[in-house]
RNA sequence: GGAGAAAUGGCAGAGUGGUCGAUUGCGGCAGUCUUGAAAACUGUUGAGGGUUACACCUCCGGGGGUUCGAAUCCCUCUUUCUCCGCCA
């Protein structure tokens, strides 16, 4: 959620920000701006009423203990009228606080200076790229059928259980999802990142924290009975661990990394570019999140951007970082960028990662801030990002290492598997 | 699921109708001492709104009520603890 504070100063910075995302927010500022001056103006007033009143209740408050009672009771009478005209006040300044929380619910994060300008998808700016392009041998297959030849994955099975896009790993492919999983984990513990396994439901007010409501209610599963969420990502239960706190500056940065499964339901698109792994309801993802101190979250961005290029070295898979462009950039995000890997075999790139600076659009919302040297209390800012996202890597993986024989493992997770081959 | 107790500032923990926005301890910050640090001592320190700055207003788990006046009394919800039941 953007700062109205900021905004009042700012409105042109704000008006340019956001026409990088093609929105022309110059009304809804306005808006934002009317609705701050009527509550600001109501809350005033009411101000005014209750110090009135409050300095009704001392004097009453001496009369009765010096046994003035007629005194007392004919101001009584007077904070009669003081009341009433106070609830009214109170409704108009409320009214106008939940309108002014409405409109900056409605605003996106303006995006940083680097992100480039564009509508979609094509306009995003690639920023660096690494790994060969491995020559495939003649009948190279996609990763559905790799994993149909070898019994990797029964997407099949997952419809007869669940419904499309709820796979089952199988043998092999299972032990290959578990043993990347404690690879990330692995990389993230020894990169600095504390471990945590959090709940796989969330609450209302986190969906808040971190941005999913009230825009993105229905990418959600909703577990109506008891009113919770399946979470969409890590970062859900993760960050709003931190919701609402006030923390010391020495406690910045705070690192965490976990493993969950994610839950989408992604409504609306059909084809070759949803088979298989490609786009899934459940899918698992190891995420990192930072919570920064606001001089230092770009570098702690650069960071994250270096340790996932790390994974993937390791991993000598093909990929490439984009900078999103202001037309593709997520709602709460500040700065973003994406790593794709390049399928051979179904010669596109997929997304694998997002690393994302919030600033403190998410802080903002959750309350979280730290204490500064000067003593002020600041918002913090906040970050993650994906080491890594499975299903786009295992694909990947089998078919970027697939062979005429088999599919080869990547060396360093060959101790997690137990084995290094497919076949 | 049933019965009882509780929820107060970054943390711990006093406070049961009127100088209580709240005693105190820890922690934080600043200083003295020290080559430096620690210890000790001194001072300072809740959050939000509002103002150029003051003033002023709000906040003692959430919501509602009683009262001129509520951390304090009443209702309700949530959460935690103890006991019982059920259970991986």
């Amino acid at each position: 959620m953007l700062q109205v504070t900021d905004i009042r100063e700012n409105k042109e910075k704000y008006i340019k920000a956001l026409a990088k995302r093609g929105i022309d927010a110059t009304s809804v500022l306005e808006e934002v701006l009317n609705a701050d001056e009527e509550r600001r103006s109501s809350q005033a007033q009411l101000d005014e009423v209750l110090a009135q009143s409050n300095s009704y209740s001392k004097e009453i408050g001496k009369l009765f203990q010096t046994g003035e009672t007629q005194r007392a009771n004919e101001l009584k009478e007077k904070t009669v009228q003081l009341k009433e005209s106070s609830k009214q006040l109170n409704e108009q300044m409320l009214a106008a606080a939940e309108k002014l929380q409405q409109l900056l619910y409605s605003l996106p994060n303006i995006p940083n200076e680097l992100v480039p300008a564009g509508t979609d998808e094509n306009d995003n700016e690639q920023v660096y790229a690494e790994g060969e392009i491995p020559k495939l041998v003649d009948g190279a297959l996609p990763h559905w059928e790799l994993a149909k030849k070898y019994d990797l994955i029964d997407f099949e099975l997952g419809v007869k259980i669940t419904g499309a896009g709820f796979p089952v790993y199988k043998g092999k492919g299972a032990r290959l999802q578990r043993g990347l999983i404690s690879y990330f984990l692995d990389k993230n513990t020894s990169a600095g990142y504390t471990e945590y396994q959090v709940p796989h439901l969330v609450n209302e007010a986190s969906g808040f924290g971190t941005g999913q409501l009230p825009d993105k209610e229905g990418q959600m599963y909703h577990v109506g009975i008891d009113d919770l969420y399946l979470i969409p990502t890590a970062e859900v239960p993760v960050t709003n661990m931190f919701r609402g706190n006030l923390l010391t500056h020495s406690e910045l940065p705070i690192t965490c990394t976990g493993y969950t499964p994610c839950f989408r339901r992604e409504a609306g698109s059909y084809g070759a570019h949803v088979r298989g792994l490609n786009r899934l309801h459940q899918f698992d993802k190891v995420e990192i999140v930072r919570i920064e101190h606001p001089d230092n979250s770009y570098a702690a961005l650069d960071g994250m951007v270096a340790h996932v290029k790390e994974i993937l070295r390791e991993l000598k898979l093909p990929y490439r970082i984009l900078r999103l462009c202001g037309g593709d950039l997520g709602f709460t995000s500040a700065l973003t960028y994406d790593f794709e890997v390049f399928s051979t075999a179904q010669d596109r790139w997929l997304e694998i990662s997002s690393v994302s600076n919030f600033e403190t659009f998410q802080a903002n919302r959750l309350k979280l801030r730290f204490k500064d040297t000067d003593g002020k209390n600041k918002l913090v800012h906040t970050l993650n990002g994906s080491a890594l996202a499975l299903p786009r890597v295992l694909a990947g993986i089998l078919e970027n290492y697939q062979t005429d024989k088999g599919i080869k493992i990547p060396e360093v997770l060959v101790p997690y598997c137990g084995f290094d081959f497919i076949d």
